[in-house]
DNA sequence: CGTATTGCTACTGTAATTGTAGCAAAGAGG
DNA sequence: CCTCTTTGCTACAATTACAGTAGCAATACG
């Protein structure tokens, strides 16, 4: 498996299928990503104020994801503003947000996984090995 | 390869705001994550089947993910056929499906960003600096 | 017993991310 | 013009996560 021997693997990693929603997993699962989408969903922050609101990461992660969300044409820089969201991402949080209520029906990883009898009338069953 | 040192690395990048939007958003912005959620989505899979269908992903990251989405809930190990999503998990994933129209509708990073007039007519305005 | 499959770990590189410092280009005010 | 502040962005070094490959213990089957 050479993997792309000769041209950059510049593409998305997980793309390689030609899927786009692969391409789409893959460009928001690297870090920040989702994030960044999350902070911008009311109004445009600059970068400064998206980097308060991001728990003060590195901007180096900030460009570089700042970059590929503007090159897949979900932020734009703007005047004086700063970074916001473009019609197609505001579309894309709209698809997100569903998750806030998930995620406070959720809590947080439990430290206990046993949260719905599932069927089987568990207690540990031995797994296979 | 500490891993464990003591009991630190436990919580969850973003979670330290307390807003467990913040733990999901981070959890599912590691790599594999969503990729994970989203090729266990019909049918429970094999570790190995899962590695085949994730593009032969490593299976240390793999098994990382598998770890972490077990540890918040979302996926279990059955008895015969390998992984599954959780009926919480399952929830999740229904959360997604949104997006694989959006994806359709997107077709990746495209080259130009400027897909279609999509209502402001900015050219190309000179960013202020 | 021999073979195959499954879940999982160990190890070595490589790419990504973190953290800190700093720069050039505007604006605000004097 | 000169100073001061903010903004977008870049340059590094250090750390971490990840990719790739190999392999093991446990089960299942012939």
């Amino acid at each position: 498996m050479a993997k792309q021997a000769g041209s950059k693997p510049r593409s998305v990693r997980g793309s390689r299928t030609g899927r786009p929603i692969m391409a789409l997993l893959d460009l928001l699962g690297r870090r920040w990503a989702l994030r960044i989408l999350w902070e911008l969903r009311d109004a445009p922050l600059t970068s400064r104020a998206l980097r308060t609101a991001c728990d003060e990461a590195s901007p180096t992660v900030l460009q570089a994801r700042l970059d590929d969300l503007r090159e897949a044409g979900f932020v734009e820089l703007g005047d004086g503003s700063g970074y916001g969201l473009t019609a197609l991402g505001r579309d894309l949080c709209e698809t997100f947000m569903p998750l806030h209520r998930f995620a406070e029906r959720w809590k947080g990883p439990s430290p206990s996984p046993r949260l719905r009898g599932e069927g089987r009338g568990e207690g540990e069953p031995p797994r296979r090995r």
